[in-house]
DNA sequence: GGTACCATGTAACTCGTTACATGATTGT
DNA sequence: ACAATCATGTAACGAGTTACATGGTACC
């Protein structure tokens, strides 16, 4: 009960979890196959938020060894569950703030050679592309039996990735024209 | 000549300042109205940061008080102007990582109430929507006269938040189809 | 015997926000 | 007088990454 805020990252553990029980290893493969392309999880977080998540009772801790190997599997507790729902009632908090390096460096990047302009955007198109790519996989991967909203997240990833890729072609044929005069 | 690594609050100062030099508070409005929508500069680090690089050589601070009002102005030193080129000459470091509680919470939301549903993502465009008339207003001070790159930089927050507005609607869209079965 | 994967953790660090504090100046 | 704006800062905190450390198990 002790209403300790909840980290997003820690909600994104109890969203896993809601599926049903999983060791901290398998939550980081989870995570790394769904979410990471809008919610990275690193084990340098991950194993912490567990335990505060078990002393706050919202995950119960369960040793399940394999052989020699300590394995401790985590399922939702009441509670937990609860507070999930109660996440998922809220509306949204603040402002969805975005860092973006690329934006941020091409805003500064007027004085700057067009031939270099380019490696950087091409290098940039093709990251979004092979996200994209990634993206598509994992919403094959999904399957239609997936529900309608984690398909619907997939897929805007994809779109996404898509959207940017296509922008760093629009600004390519513009810098191109402007080299050209 | 001491090789801090640079954040890139520091990069985007020094970009705001190799157009002219600049006091903290001018940096942190000159910031508010053009880069903030993809990254943002909170006095709480600005001021720091500003010592820091003038600590390491890379803008330089002068007394220009107004009155008795105390103020300092800093200015890019050649090193600082080289720091600048050398990061824009850089191809981008990392990957593009996004942390986006909107899809996190959505992913986990097929249980939620399709009205429910609908109330967030309402809210959620009609954040979109103004974030993306904020930035038309920024493009259209911006001017004609602004570089091609910061233009295109404004334009694509713009697009970028139409984007995800449109999204919004197709997802409404669908949720009611569903809903009506 | 080696490599890949399963499994769990910690310490140091970076980046950034929030909340507070202080005081001058300008305009109503 | 008061509010708004100019101007500068700091301390405490929060979230997250990176690099490291440790060891079991499975398979070739």
């Amino acid at each position: 009960m002790s209403q300790t805020r909840l980290s997003n990252t820690s909600r994104a553990i109890l969203g896993i979890l809601s599926t049903g029980p999983l060791s901290g290893y398998d939550i980081k493969a989870f995570a790394d196959s769904s979410v990471r392309h809008f919610w990275a999880v690193s084990y340098g977080q991950l194993y912490p938020e567990l335990k505060a998540l078990a002393a706050a009772g919202l995950v119960a801790a369960e040793a399940q060894p394999r052989g020699f190997r300590r394995r401790t599997v985590y399922s939702l507790t009441e509670t937990g569950r609860a507070a999930l729902a109660d996440w998922l009632a809220e509306p949204i908090a603040g402002g969805h703030e975005l860092r973006d390096e690329l934006l941020l460096k091409l805003f500064f990047s007027d004085p700057v050679s067009p031939s270099h302009l380019q490696t950087l955007l091409r290098q940039m198109r093709r990251r979004h592309e092979e996200a994209a790519a990634d993206l598509t996989d994992q919403q094959e991967k999904l399957g239609p039996r997936a529900g309608a909203l984690r398909q619907a997240v997939s897929r805007f990833g994809g779109e996404y990735h898509r959207f940017r890729a296509d922008w760093c072609t629009r600004l390519l044929a513009e810098i191109q024209g402007e080299a050209r005069r």
